[in-house]
DNA sequence: TCCCATCTTGAACGATCGTTCAAGTGGAGG
DNA sequence: CCTCCACTTGAACGATCGTTCAAGATGGGA
């Protein structure tokens, strides 16, 4: 019984892997309990609902986890946060290159398989989105001051790297992510700019 | 025999369709004959490749009309190069709607689902990717002359729409694209003014 | 008219899909 | 020690996957 938590986990994390590298119809669950060292009864043993239930834990344990590091990374990098979030795309195209470019954004390809062919997934990835919106509204707080800039701005930052992540996994190429990170400085400097000069 | 294109062409605009609304794996032949009014054999007369013939196709072809589309979105959009930027995210939100938040980027979805798992059709995926670059980066010089800050807005752009086409069909909201709209409206003019300015 | 290349059809193949389930394992609590 | 239950195992199910192929339909050129 002690290896409880550890089968759980290791489904949820070999399945986060998998369908960030393979996508969502891409993965079986004969892969996932192989490469769990487990068998596929053990998925429905944890997951009753199977493949759904389990995607659906998937994505909002992934999309917090990967909420909370680029949390961490924008809070460890330079104390501006326009500087900030520049360095935090760097740190994505590291990240991914070093992963030879299989590991970018937990959620994106499962979002786009299932936004219209699976409703309570649909649903789930939606939420994960809305979080990390939430969130990023917040740190941009500390670039400009008005509520509705502040939202903007992290709309253009969420959607630079969930685009950048794309073409970057497709070209196999850190480019996107760094042109992407000037534009997000450039834009997040301009922002500052106008507030300062009362605009 | 006069069927022949037509047969063919019904094939690939019906994957096209059906690759963007369900993804790659998640669409099988079958469906892929069914709903093109033919039968699996035909698919593979005129692609003898089998499915990946069928998609390399369907990523150029599908790639080569979005392009078009874009740019006659903006050629068509008004005169300034600024405003014509974010007349077509409005476009974009508009069209992405009409079509039940269905129909958007006709490559990105299996451009992640085969980033790390097939290599030619990874590689054409990044073609059209490239080309959309390229065609953007031109359009850009409208705006700011030097060709590398060109570029990096052109890298802007392309990444907010397709991480807007994520974020929109995933929360089943124009928000984010006209969010990411209005980001590159500021983005850009902030260019312009900082050369009008001499920076 | 007949030929033949082109195109269509649908059955069949082995593999894998998600799911179910019966049988077995093993360690904590009485 | 024995019971019990969480947990594991792997075989089996019907459905669907991509692919192959033999056989039939079609229609313009000799």
């Amino acid at each position: 019984m002690s290896m409880t938590r550890d089968t759980r986990e290791r489904i949820t994390t070999t399945a986060t892997t998998l369908f960030r590298r393979q996508g969502w119809t891409g993965t079986g669950l004969a892969q996932i309990a192989a490469e769990s060292g487990t068998g596929v009864g053990s998925i429905y043993h944890f997951f009753g609902g199977g493949k759904d239930a389990l995607t659906a834990e998937v994505v909002r344990d992934g999309g917090r986890a990967y909420g909370a590091y680029v949390a961490a990374v924008l809070a460890d990098g330079p104390g501006d946060p326009v500087d900030a979030l520049g360095h935090a795309f760097v740190r994505a195209a590291e990240d991914l290159a070093a992963s030879d470019y299989a590991d970018a954004c937990p959620i994106a390809t499962i979002a786009l398989e299932v936004a219209s062919t699976h409703e309570p997934l649909r649903v789930a990835t939606a939420e994960v989105f809305a979080s990390w919106i939430e969130a990023l509204s917040a740190f941009c707080r500390g670039v400009v001051d008005d509520e509705a800039e502040a939202r903007d701005l992290a709309y253009a930052v969420l959607t630079m790297l969930e685009g950048a992540f794309v073409l970057a996994r497709s070209s196999r190429s850190r480019e996107p992510l760094l042109a992407a990170g000037r534009g997000v400085v450039r834009l997040a400097e301009g922002q500052r700019d106008r507030v300062a000069r009362g605009g």
